[in-house]
DNA sequence: TAATAAATTGCAAGCGTTTGCAAAGTTTTT
DNA sequence: AAAAACTTTGCAAACGCTTGCAATTTATTA
């Protein structure tokens, strides 16, 4: 069906092995032979198996990538920041998604494993507690950059934005601006972004000698939905709330649309600050004060480490964490 | 390095294709063979190198998506449908993005022929003109599927929304709403959806007896500050516009923030209708009437021709169009 | 009991490249 | 004119797996 390198040897009358070195320019081969073989190649339309020569040569041009959810902006900004970096390294990139969803977060990495990926960048769900499938990936030597959702305690390098300062800065822009009583509504407890997040906001409170058991910390999800619901369990438990800060945008967008139809108003009855810095964000009524989550960076920069990582295999890499900043973006809500 | 059949094969003191056999559970092997390989291969963590499998039996189990831009809703949504379905069909994701560039377009169709895909999903950049490496696939056999931005006339199969009806609704809908001065922020002009939108736009106005030249038609891109721009340059010829059909969200919202900026109000001064709804669209204020687009279910939709294409390889399949009905969303800016 | 059939297993080639090393041809050096 | 040194090309094995067919072993049948 395809034409290949032994197809061009025959019709030339010459070794495979010549037309290999040909086409990639080998120093060995003559410049007569080389633009033979180049023009038969362009004119048959030869193209290059690339998956027998990755078993040749045990290399392949993939990066195996694993998120949570595609569509969610972060990691889709996130994934356009990686795909740039390893479209000009010439990889390629696989992606998955794990749905949060840890078992076919499990699966994926096996996927990725049978493919022999150059190497992973990963994401872990919200539901990952298991860290075995991690640590196979240690024992098989396979290159891998958490970004984001990371596993705190595995030596594998990582990406991540401050997310612990981020909540500091909002929550202190809060209180700076005379609010006291902030409540949160905070990720998933399991969640390395929530926790940080989550202390973040503990300690600027503490900072400012506000207590942060009498404000309201209510754990949820990620999502709109979630704000919703936790804004409902936080305006329960602790009517006289003056300001929240939200784990990230949607959460907070969520909550924005409940405070609405309760009939409060925002940011005069209940401020709020988000954190991601959406492209929404900017755009709803109020304006969302939050927090900016280089996306796209994260991605890149990851994706630079990961390449680094797979270039500089057998010489050790220490494995480090790059922590992205963060930004406050003053909007209307706050 | 990592363990092969070999290495099992050796172990066990039997030969390679029984180990083969084994593991994918041949009916030629014995059971008790099949528990010794089984169970040895998991004590030393063999992963099939499918890398290997694929050179012997000349399939993957790669798609390969080609889109503009992978950060934008609809396709990181469309990615994430197709995702979907390939998941559970048992293929991976390979995803390369064309930044609307039609000679990045043509590397990473490069790049996907070398690597040999089982088949390509493509969505066209704006700037794409050349059908040559089109052909080339045609040529090569190669399993293609194009969504959403099309290449209408050469007969590859093809998802779409139905654009032009779309279209004709949203402008239906402003006519009966009262509205007659209806002027169209329209997209690039050589692209599939931009033509069929305001295809769509035009024959509405028509068919009310309206005339489209006295109304404004202003082509631009597909972003928000294309919005902004088109909505200066109609202002400034045809004041008297009353409503306005935008080719998407995107624009509309560009659009809606100068309007708002330059002191109209909307929809009381201007109405405005966009197309897509993005999930900003219901949460910005106004709250934007625009048309559905299933995204997602273009994905799944794509996919499953897509793998049905690439199973029934040899077996003709006469390609087919399928177009994914859109709805109108009434909120509160028309 | 010998012949036949069925159940298991192994041999060997092949998928399309790459690459170390030998071979042949050409040029330079002594 | 022979030896030495390049230059250019080809041989053959290898990468890890699959698979048609032959070989072996075991069970069945006449």
């Amino acid at each position: 069906m395809s034409v290949t390198i032994k197809d061009i040897a025959k019709r030339l009358n010459i070794s495979p092995s010549t037309v290999s070195r040909a086409l990639r320019d080998h120093p060995d081969i003559s410049p007569e032979t080389k633009k033979k073989v180049i023009e038969l190649a362009e004119k048959l339309e030869y193209r290059p198996n690339v998956i027998a020569r990755s078993l040749q040569t045990k290399k392949t041009n993939l990066i195996g990538i694993i998120v949570p959810e595609i569509k969610h902006h972060f990691f889709s900004a996130a994934i356009s920041g990686i795909e740039e970096v390893a479209y000009k390294e010439g990889y390629a990139i696989i992606v998955a998604k794990s749905n949060e969803d840890f078992r076919r977060e499990e699966m994926n990495i096996n996927v990725f494993v049978e493919n022999r990926v150059a190497g992973m960048l990963i994401s872990i769900s919200e539901t990952t507690v298991d860290k075995e499938p991690f640590h196979m990936l240690k024992r098989m030597g396979v290159p891998v950059v958490f970004f984001d959702r990371v596993i705190e305690d595995m030596d594998f390098p990582k990406v991540v934005v401050d997310d612990y300062n981020g909540a500091f800065k909002a929550v202190e822009y809060l209180i700076k601006t005379g609010y006291r009583k902030i409540a949160h509504l905070a990720g998933p407890k399991f969640l390395s972004i929530s926790k940080l997040r989550l202390q973040g906001y503990i300690d600027a409170l503490k900072k400012y000698g506000i207590d942060p058991d009498e404000c309201g910390i209510i754990h949820g999800g990620l999502h709109e939905e979630d704000g919703a619901i936790g804004f409902h369990r936080l305006i329960n438990s602790f009517p006289d709330v003056e300001a929240i800060f939200a784990v990230n945008d949607p959460v907070a967008i969520g909550a924005c649309m409940e405070i609405k139809k309760l009939g409060y108003k925002i940011p005069d009855d209940i401020a709020i600050v988000g954190f991601s810095n959406n492209p929404i964000s900017s755009m709803i009524e109020p304006a969302l004060t939050t927090i900016e989550q280089p996306a796209y960076d994260v991605g890149k920069t990851a994706a630079n480490m990961l390449i680094d990582l797979i270039r500089n295999r057998g010489r050790e890499i220490k494995p480090r964490t790059i922590v992205l900043r963060t930004k406050l973006i003053v909007r209307d809500s706050a």
